[in-house]
DNA sequence: ACGCGAGGTGACTGGGCGGTCACGTGTTGG
DNA sequence: CCAACACGTGACCGCCCAGTCACCTCGCGT
């Protein structure tokens, strides 16, 4: 999506520029964002940003690609060593976390991709979107085999509960309390042993 | 928050300004809305807008606080009548949903009213949240005595999960896959009873 | 020494916005 | 009949934006 232009900068250059538009994104929906504060930050000219990304939109995929792929690159592990369903979750979200302290611009970026209203980038959304659904799928069929999940849930419920209560916890990873990573990951694991065990009794 | 001239309005014209409102908010969040855009719909001058409300922030706060107004009245019998609390909270977002059924509009508002980053309205934003949480946390300690609910459950792991998992069910409303009402209900039930009962089998 | 092309530039266009205010209009009471 | 008032109006201000393009600079091969 960028040009050769972009490609061929100076390595330094093109990272200032990534960042600049990161920082950017992060700060901003796409709706709100401006090339304009974009290139002021960066102190070049508005032109050249045109040199290196045909608009803004193609500019933002850029940078979500990117952010995603920088993701991946902490959770792709959890999905490929073998353990049991619920800690696989519980890793899967811990992990998620971790990105998010590690990269909080990147961790911003995602967290305002998901409620980007632009129609041009809905198809871009979705696909996004049915990645995440995939990875769960694919472990919650394997669970059911594996009689470590109840057999009778419907899956598409399943994945509905997680992906609620795992999209609320990311965002919330930016509004953290005052407290300690270690708290962090314990609150996680907590959210996540209520999914697992249920809240009630089973007195009634 | 809107003037005696709007109070002072002919009904009709107050509704159609209101409802005319109420269409730009459900279309754009905030911070993207235009008060050019719900004139020229009405065909009123700028300057009308302006004597009925100070400025646009003022427009939008009537606007929800109207809007939460209806839902309160869809949600309060839920939380007076007498029933268990698990019965109770799938009774709450079946209430919620019916509100979004017979007000698609309002419904959207207050879905984007959420993501409102505005500073300006976080004050508004998070006295809302916690009227919600309040709600919340009083059923919840009602049902840890009555022994409904495992008690050694943090009621703030509980709020979250609820939370999380009832925000994104309000949100679903919007794109409803094509079914019918009955089968939307179901989805929220049995959503709920995850909640209640967990995923795990419990051999392991 | 020079022409050429790659890369960088920022003034400019056309558009949208929130908010203002000097002015028109129609009613009402003295 | 006129003054006071309430109400409606839309041109206008200042600001911000995406995107364009004629122009400039500079290094390199000839």
């Amino acid at each position: 999506m960028p040009s050769s232009r972009f490609e061929n900068l100076d390595p330094a250059k093109r990272q200032r520029v990534f960042d600049a538009a990161v920082a950017e994104f992060a700060q901003h929906p796409f709706e709100n964002s401006s090339i304009t504060r974009i290139v002021r930050r960066l102190g070049i000219a508005k032109g050249s940003m045109y040199q290196y990304f045909e608009n803004k939109r193609a500019l933002y995929r850029y940078v979500v690609t990117e952010v995603y792929e920088k993701k991946r690159s902490y959770l792709q592990p959890v999905l490929d060593q073998d353990m049991d369903f619920f800690t696989r979750l519980k890793r899967y979200y811990q992990q998620s976390y971790v990105f998010a302290q590690d990269n909080p611009l990147y961790h911003q970026v995602t967290v305002h991709f998901w409620e980007t209203k632009d129609e041009s980038l809905r198809r871009f959304i979705d696909e996004t979107k049915q990645i995440r659904a995939l990875d769960f799928t694919t472990m919650f069929h394997q669970a059911v085999q594996e009689g470590d999940v109840k057999d009778n849930i419907d899956e598409r419920i399943a994945f509905f509960v997680y992906h609620s209560v795992g999209k609320e916890l990311i965002e919330g990873f930016l509004n953290l309390p005052p407290r300690r990573t270690e708290d962090h990951l314990r609150f996680i694991e907590s959210v996540l042993t209520v999914l697992e065990q249920g809240l009630s009794t089973g007195n009634k």
